[in-house]
DNA sequence: ATGAAAGCGCTAACAA
DNA sequence: TTGTTAGCGCTTTCAT
């Protein structure tokens, strides 16, 4: 058995509360600081972070369910959480749900009776029920990236709408008319909004669009390789693509290889995320690029706020980050257009 | 507050055993069983894992240490064997020590404190100094990846010097002589191994190699540029090259998209893991494969089985598991050889 | 099958 | 500044 305060106490003749008090930045005579730090170098003395979690009813410790760790835009998210938390004498338990909404509602379960102080959570389930009994303890919950309508809890999210806009607007102003998208999954709220951004640039730019150049993909590789296979065989006149997640960029661009498509020549693309893979393309891919570090920012510091708060429940806050646009060459400029050229919107 | 066992207890009016006893699978009376089943919907118990934990001197949580989450080869070994190890009822706590040994010191100190069961850890400091207080407790180690000297537990690793092997011996089979190597950081086990396969199988086709052939990566993206451009620079007449980890390769596929170097025609390529990435390369990358589930599988076991043995230290094991090569297109076929032509070792 | 009671290692209130 | 003590929520003897 490892050593414990009362080894410390005996051996240095001090009470519980001298050693206690040492370990807590309280006052201790020069004289037994000494002899407290000898007992702990030679018992191996370790503070018992269980013991104290029971006593003080506080773990320092934060859950994080998402799901997929196996996930780029998930892991640097959760990296650059995790280092802030640490920092602040927070450990963090990752739970990774597999993007199973019955997996994710044991995950909180689970982080609930392991009496983690709060919970970061990128949501499976959209209505939210996974949390309901968490909250009810009184701990914080800080969601990111999806929204869930009425949850009483902060959230960051990213304004999706604007990303897709931006996307389809590059492709308008390179003169692109019968643009295709590869969709994330219907519920998740990332994926209608870029869907919706989709819709408003074609309304913006007052030009038409057929259903089949919508393509609902699931965020995952496959899911692009199929996306894209099925758009390109039902419009064979789509000049160009937008690809609404990093999975579905990947796939997409194995799509395109295993297809033999040359981007841009035969196909314009605008993918999601990574930029490091956006450069190993070939052309360099252009995309949508994610704040993934300032989300994490805002997501861990949401959630210090409320630890250190002390449980007055201040209103709770929704923040939105922008994306950009880092420009690559998988974007041509069709034939008979200035390369951004206006659009004619305002002429036609 | 959240409702404790004696609250249950109150409730029900029985006694705190019995309530323990149900929790634990204990022979309860029917009709109790009814009245404890009905409190617990009531009062919303849960239990409380921080107090059986120091109750039981076992938190039924185990820590995991990494150089990077956010690297793929890590982030999928860390999924699979969170899932297993949750399906054995034990929690993972992932700590990311961004690849520096004072912090990974940090993270096995803050595991032992928080009682973790045991840890894995695909260690930084190569010398171990960092898991001997942990190990002094008599808690479980498992390594994966990289080996250290003279530890006592259990390792979990690949044959690095075959896997190097391996892909020279396909690159002198299609008749490549000038090949060069990224190789990783000098200090750890699978760099020296990749590079030991490197050598070997220059000798084992008695063929002399120039030391400016060999480039020392850090295992970074930004190496990975850095590492082909100095190649391709200092070795004019290469044609191959062999890169040694997943995000070197991505480096140099981003080094030879910048520089407009076209493959196979201009250099063949052989690169490591991740087939996704691979399939995405135009052409195709042939690669070598790591069986991160494998690994992943081998190393929950080997901690699930050290966990239920209750402690009785058996022999430590030493898993080697072994790669694979997934062909691509980036090899080309050196003219005037055959493909897969043997090499001429036994005929010169 | 159930109850009473001790104690895991720590903190904190109180007393000295 | 330091010592004494109670108790956090649970498990686990030992009785009954």
């Amino acid at each position: 058995m490892a050593a414990t305060m009362k080894d410390i106490a005996r051996r240095t003749g001090l009470g519980l509360a001298t050693i206690s008090s040492y370990f807590n930045g309280g006052n201790v005579r020069e004289k037994n600081r000494k002899k407290i730090e000898e007992a702990i170098e030679e018992l191996h003395y370790e503070v018992n972070e269980v013991a104290r979690g029971l006593k003080t009813n506080a773990t320092r410790t934060v859950g994080v369910v998402i799901p997929e760790l196996n996930n780029v835009f998930c892991a640097e998210i959760i990296t650059e959480m995790e280092d802030i938390l640490r920092n602040h004498g927070y450990a963090t338990i990752v739970c990774d749900c597999r993007t199973n909404p019955a997996l994710e509602q044991e995950a909180v379960e689970f982080l609930s009776r392991k009496r983690v102080d709060g919970i970061i959570n990128m949501p499976v389930d959209t209505e939210g029920g996974h949390l309901r009994k968490f909250l009810k303890t009184g701990r914080p919950v800080v969601l990111i990236d999806r929204k869930i309508q009425g949850a009483a809890c902060d959230s960051v999210l990213v304004d999706n709408e604007k990303a897709a806009e931006d996307a389809m607007d590059l492709f308008f102003a390179n003169g692109h008319r019968t643009i295709g998208i590869i969709g994330g999954p219907e519920e998740i709220s990332t994926a209608q909004e870029r869907l919706s951004g989709y819709r408003k640039s074609f309304e913006k730019h007052g030009i038409p669009f057929r259903e089949s150049l919508i393509c609902r993909g699931d965020y995952t590789i496959q899911g692009g390789v199929r996306g894209l296979e099925t758009l390109v065989k039902n419009n064979p006149d789509m000049t160009a693509v937008f690809v609404t997640n990093y999975e579905m960029t990947m796939g997409a661009v194995i799509g395109l290889n295993e297809l033999g498509i040359q981007v841009p020549d035969q196909l314009s693309v605008i993918g999601f995320d990574n930029l490091q893979f956006a450069r190993a393309c070939s052309p360099k891919l252009t995309i949508v690029s994610q704040p993934t570090v300032e989300i994490a920012r805002e997501a861990a510091g949401l959630m210090l706020k409320r630890l250190e708060s002390g449980g007055d429940t201040g209103a709770y806050v929704t923040e939105k980050l922008n994306t950009e646009i880092i420009a690559g060459r998988s974007v041509r400029c069709v034939a008979g257009w200035e390369p951004g050229t206006p659009d004619r919107k305002h002429q036609a």
